[in-house]
DNA sequence: AAAAAAAATCGTCTAAATTATACAAACCCA
DNA sequence: TGGGTTTGTATAATTTAGACGATTTTTTTT
């Protein structure tokens, strides 16, 4: 075995996107900075990485850390390495991102650390520190991909769902008009969705039925050679 | 303004795979390493970021300096982390990926560093050095999801190829088969290749049209809300 | 020189997907 | 009770994608 080299430090951060949808609206869980550099700015919960740890393991514990989610489920989304990103030194971070369902019941995230972690619609999001306005953009990109061809909306999704919601999700994110009924003929005749014989309660018009994704039924679905598209 | 924080050291590295197409064969761009660690053994063509260059350059120098490559359209591919992927310290590897064109004049591509670099097949990959194996594995993925998406296969063709070559290049990288008529006729149909009212030559067969892909056509197409797929 | 072989090329037919039309059912509210 | 809104079903018209038949061009074989 080769002894380690001294010179191998490591500087590296990484910043998580995390999405949630509420009342018809994308959101982003952003916090307020409580250190150097851009102290009191907004910006993506991020932190450096341990020397000890893979990525994707710092990526939830720091995610934890600052806004006290757990089991999101987090993918990485693309890595920012410009000389001039971090006003501190050389800081090249690994941006993730993650879609979560948004429980009524905590709606405001737990806190740590004394910096407030809170959800803000993407379509009023202030200047960010660092680079994270960009990150931000690129997250989006890719959740826009991905919308049309995986079945991810039902992530940010509460488990049980009208298929109005799951259309208004659709057209809120992706910015288009749908037809209605042939968006539900196209989900329905997906087969993965599975109707719950329930109906939203206390709504002003006549209820719609409650729907629930069925996860399993679409991955068997996927290895019979079905592929998800819009 | 903030003052440097000696603390931000970095160890970063990047790692090319290059995808070139040949014989009617995928290959990639490999180098026999010469230095520690895995000394002797196919890697990817990679080496550290200096300190005062982003991600992007630094790919290309790497490239450049290692195989002698240059122009190249290089893209963010993945970052891999994991603490005990470099023998002699945590090196974070940025991987990039690039399709370039095979000339056959530069078959062996210029080398440096008494390193050898060649290209192969990626049916014949050996064992590499580090996680080099699963960079490959992933950036595979992702030239077979781009392939599907995004008109890529022309990067690596020759300017001017038949549809039996693009063809070939589809059923070779994705293991599949295409029906020939419906094949050309979509192709065709996108109105974004130029017959170029040449034929090929020195065939022992009937010698079929050359095109050549339209880039700014098909930019335009995109504009108008085109989508390719397959 | 004719026959066979290998590609390249053109065209048709059908099934599936998309888009559009019509209308009925459930529920609220005034 | 009746108008308004949203959910939900059925089905017709149109477009598109895929399966398949047949022909032309050129080289190789006999």
């Amino acid at each position: 075995m080769l002894s380690k080299d001294p010179n191998y430090h490591n500087t590296f951060s990484i910043d998580n996107v995390i999405f949630g949808f509420d009342e018809g609206d994308l959101k982003i869980l952003l916090i307020e900075r409580a250190e150097e550099a851009f102290i009191g700015q907004m910006a993506l919960p991020g932190n450096l990485v341990l020397e000890d740890e893979d990525l994707d393991h710092g990526a939830a514990r720091i995610l934890f850390e600052l806004t006290g989610l757990q089991n999101a489920h987090l993918e990485q989304l693309y890595t920012f390495g410009d000389v001039n990103r971090h006003p501190l030194g050389r800081v090249i971070t690994v941006a993730y991102y993650s879609l979560i369902r948004i429980k009524s019941d905590d709606l405001k995230p737990r806190i740590s650390f004394a910096k407030r972690a809170s959800w803000v619609s993407v379509s009023k999001i202030p200047k960010l520190a660092f680079d994270h306005n960009r990150i931000l953009e690129i997250a989006l990109e890719r959740l826009r991909g991905q919308l049309r061809y995986r079945p991810v909306g039902f992530e940010l999704l509460p488990e049980k769902f009208t298929l109005s919601q799951l259309q208004g999700l659709y057209e809120s994110i992706l910015q288009i008009a749908i037809d209605t009924r042939n968006f539900r003929k196209k989900i329905i005749g997906f087969d993965f969705l599975v109707e719950l014989g329930e109906k939203q309660k206390e709504v002003s018009h006549r209820a719609a039925k409650l729907y629930r994704f069925d996860k399993k039924r679409y991955q068997s679905l996927v290895k019979l050679g079905f592929n998800f598209e819009l």
